[in-house]
RNA sequence: GGGAGGAUUCCCGAGUGGCCAAAGGGAACAGACUGUAAAUCUGUCGUCAGCGACUUCGGUGGUUCGAAUCCACCUCCUCCCA
């Protein structure tokens, strides 16, 4: 089985441009294939994960992936697929998070000498010149064509301005560019970057009367058709100090039922035959199933040893078994606690368990905090300064464990 | 450049002088039921020292005893005509 039939039954191929031609390319090891990464934050998240999976994947078959960091095309940035504009990020935004992108991939992927290459788009788009790219380029574009395309539609209701509308442009003319400079005949990126894809081969079928190819990986998408990889606090990030280890454990230990299987195979990397005896597992094994995707995807993003300590503290909070050292936690100075104890709820919001005081004393009216195991029925309650000098644990919910401590 | 319409609490969306902290829906959170799932039912959902007070309805001023609601100017957005 090759590499192509692999991420088929993966379910990870969305649209191909040209079947034939892209399978022999990749399960041969003939492609030459680029990603494009616009650094819209100072972190990945899962949405690019499944790229830099996909590249890896890819470059263990033997073929050669370059990773486009859009420093260019982050002062654009992509109305594709968008209801709304995307806030303009300043040129000391754009660098700093290039340069986090650049630090995060490289735990992915390899780079160096017939490894991995890395390009900033930057270096060429910055200088181009207005006049002279509308004759070169522009002139291969059809705005009757860009009108029509799908990635636009949201768009035409709302608005759209010049300056996104260009972003289609740019994404083509870097793939033109690779395609000269690294002979790069292969883009990879998201489903919603189709239409961007298409234009850049198109370019360069008609500047270049060249073939060059393009696929997309689907989008992962939940049973209701939403997104994953998104909490209501926003995405769930590959960087620890964002998103910590336990919290993304969590966040695929939590995952739907109807999900589970198909995160395991479009994001893991446990071999296909291990997934469909997965797959005839007893219904009673479903959180087991969770469990193995909570813990491989941690371990692929953290390592080992943070995905082993996430497991374990989740162990030890849910069951009552194990080491709960590693429970997220707050440290509390001791200034901030008056000499009668702070209030229980004061506490909460210092642990940003609740939005406010209120907030938190509605939960404790409706039943739903413990501290130390104890279901708290005063919404007065205080927490006294000596108790905080060992750690108070506080949970909210079922799900919701917090630490407090004095520092 | 001309004309029309719009901006409301996390989102959608009612409200057109006092009965508005602001309908309804969604999301979210908690409780019950469960399997750290889903579905369902119940409750909560601006802030605070919580029967009350305070701050909110794009911005700034104004009219009024009283404004999300009226007036002026400004900002942004959509549509039609150029």
């Amino acid at each position: 089985m090759g590499i192509y039939e692999e991420l088929q039954e993966r379910g990870l191929i969305a649209q191909v441009t040209d079947e034939k031609e892209i399978r022999d390319l990749i399960n041969n090891g003939g492609a030459k294939f680029y990603i494009g990464f616009d650094p819209t934050a100072d972190s990945l998240h899962v949405g690019h994960f499944m790229a830099l999976c996909l590249m890896k994947r890819l470059q263990m078959a033997g073929n050669r992936p370059v990773v486009l960091i859009g420093g260019g095309t982050g002062y654009i940035g992509d109305p594709s697929g968008r209801t709304d504009m995307r806030s303009m990020l300043t040129p000391e935004m754009i660098q700093h998070n290039c340069d986090c992108f650049r630090k995060q991939m490289e735990r992915f992927i390899e780079f160096g000498e017939d490894k991995a290459i890395m390009v900033n788009n930057a270096d060429w788009l910055l200088d181009l010149n207005y006049i002279d790219l509308l004759r070169e380029v522009g002139a291969h574009f059809s705005v009757n064509n860009m009108l029509r395309a799908e990635c636009y539609k949201q768009r035409m209701a709302k608005g759209l301005s010049f300056l996104e509308f260009n972003y289609m442009i740019m994404q083509a003319y870097d793939f033109w560019h690779l395609h000269n400079a690294y002979g790069c005949n292969m883009q990879f990126g998201g489903d919603d970057q189709w239409s961007n894809m298409l234009a850049g081969t198109e370019l360069i079928r008609r500047k270049d009367a060249d073939d060059a190819y393009a696929m997309t990986i689907t989008l992962l998408l939940n049973s209701e058709g939403k997104k994953m990889g998104k909490t209501v606090k926003g995405a769930v990030w590959l960087d620890p100090a964002k998103t910590s280890p336990y919290e993304f454990y969590q966040y695929w230990r939590n995952v739907d039922d109807a999900d589970v299987m198909k995160c395991i195979k479009m994001l893991t990397f446990i071999p296909m035959d291990e997934i469909k005896e997965m797959e005839n597992w007893d219904d009673s094994r479903i959180n087991e199933k969770k469990e193995i995707l909570a813990y491989s995807l941690t371990e692929l993003v953290h390592g080992e040893e943070e995905a082993t300590k996430a497991r374990n503290t989740a162990a030890a909070i849910f069951s009552g078994a194990g080491d709960d050292a590693n429970m997220p936690s707050t440290a509390i100075s001791a200034d901030q606690v008056p000499a009668e104890g702070i209030l229980l709820a004061e506490l909460m919001v210092l642990c940003k368990l609740a939005k406010s005081r209120g907030e938190a004393k509605r939960l404790i009216e409706q039943g739903g905090v413990s501290v130390n195991g104890e279901k708290v029925t005063d919404m007065f309650m205080t927490v006294s300064l000596d108790s905080l000098k060992g750690s108070v644990k506080i949970q909210k919910g079922k799900k919701v464990f917090h630490k407090a401590y004095i520092d």
